[in-house]
DNA sequence: CCAGTGATGACACAGTGTGTCGTGAGTACA
DNA sequence: TGTACTCACGACACACTGTGTCATCACTGG
């Protein structure tokens, strides 16, 4: 089954961090990753598309794990209640999986180019929560607007879960930020 | 005052959404902008950062615009209240000096490149809200989120404006949509 | 023992983005 | 009129990204 080292991916992604970290995203080349990983350059691009996608491996299945967590929610749910039961279930899922995350966000935190493919991940979770609710018969204005507030609420969730080291519930740090969330509207 | 060809700027940008329309983003290099401007690939680089960045000149004049909108608006009114009024303001200041908005939506909607950098923008334009609205002493976590439903609601208008064809005022889409933001909110 | 498979290395190439220097048209001043 | 200065631009070089193509070599199955 395994030929030559195996776990590459794993051991470019391990390298990249470090060396991010080390000299910032900048002054790493993709060679300097590949090195590190003992492998090549052209191999590390077998891997990851481009540069920055090392630090976003697994991204991808975040977004279908959130439309089908939207569309398992309670069916008398307001389309907000639903998306944020939604976000609390796949939330307390993921920072179980999750390692890492404290440095992979410094490293983001330091480099604009990184911080526009984030949002791009970003974005993603949005759709598929929009798409999701959409398919709870949620009008499409409707279904936007809940899904850019929910993923506002997944995110500041989830940086407020690092900053706890992890010591919080995901479901708690959630809960704080929906209370925010509330006071801001009842000025509406 | 006036040496070479004046106007090397606005030849650039004309040049690179004809070609972007044309050939589409990924198939257009700096040097065919540049040549069909009557510069080489070095000036372009002069003018604009990246090949990006041309679709986006004069953006960074929008943030400081709204940001100011924010801090002149009726002392009295709610956080959200106030920077929705900022951005009825500056949108129809906005709306007035835009040109070619359709052509470049156009661009920008063919390519994930050019949506990764559009993002970027608006970050920008919701990080300058959300300062303006901390000037107003409104509390951290409240400006987080009213920005950015302030910014949604900017984005859909402006795209609802593009779709009009410029028949309609910014403010007539601004309270479409706003309508319906309120609608969203309403099940929460 | 041999053919097949698949990850990797080696090499080449188009394109991006940047540093550096030269050039020549226009400007200021005597 | 002449001389020195300014500054946008061209020319050139270079590091790096991202991709296509072919060779290699270990392991697998027969």
């Amino acid at each position: 089954m395994a030929r030559w080292d195996p776990g590459a991916e794993e051991r470019l992604k391990r390298a990249a961090i470090e060396l991010y970290l080390e000299r910032g995203y900048d002054n790493v080349t993709v060679t300097h990753i590949a090195e590190r990983a003992g492998l090549t350059r052209r191999s590390y691009f077998r891997y990851f598309p481009d540069k920055r996608e090392v630090l976003f491996a697994g991204s991808e299945r975040l977004p279908p794990a959130l439309a089908e967590a939207v569309l398992t929610a309670d069916p008398n749910a307001t389309p907000l209640a639903a998306a944020l039961d939604a976000l609390a279930r796949v939330g307390a899922q993921l920072v179980e999986h999750v390692d890492g995350a404290a440095e992979r966000r410094a490293v983001i935190d330091a480099s604009p180019e990184l911080q526009e493919r984030e949002r791009t991940k970003t974005a993603a979770i949005t759709e598929a929560i929009r798409d999701a609710l959409k398919q709870r018969q949620v009008n499409a204005g409707t279904a936007e607007l809940v899904a850019q507030l929910a993923t506002v609420a997944f995110q500041n969730a989830f940086r407020l879960w690092i900053e706890t080291t992890g010591h919080a519930s995901f479901g708690s740090c959630l809960h704080t930020v929906t209370d925010e969330l509330r006071a801001a509207l009842a000025g509406m």
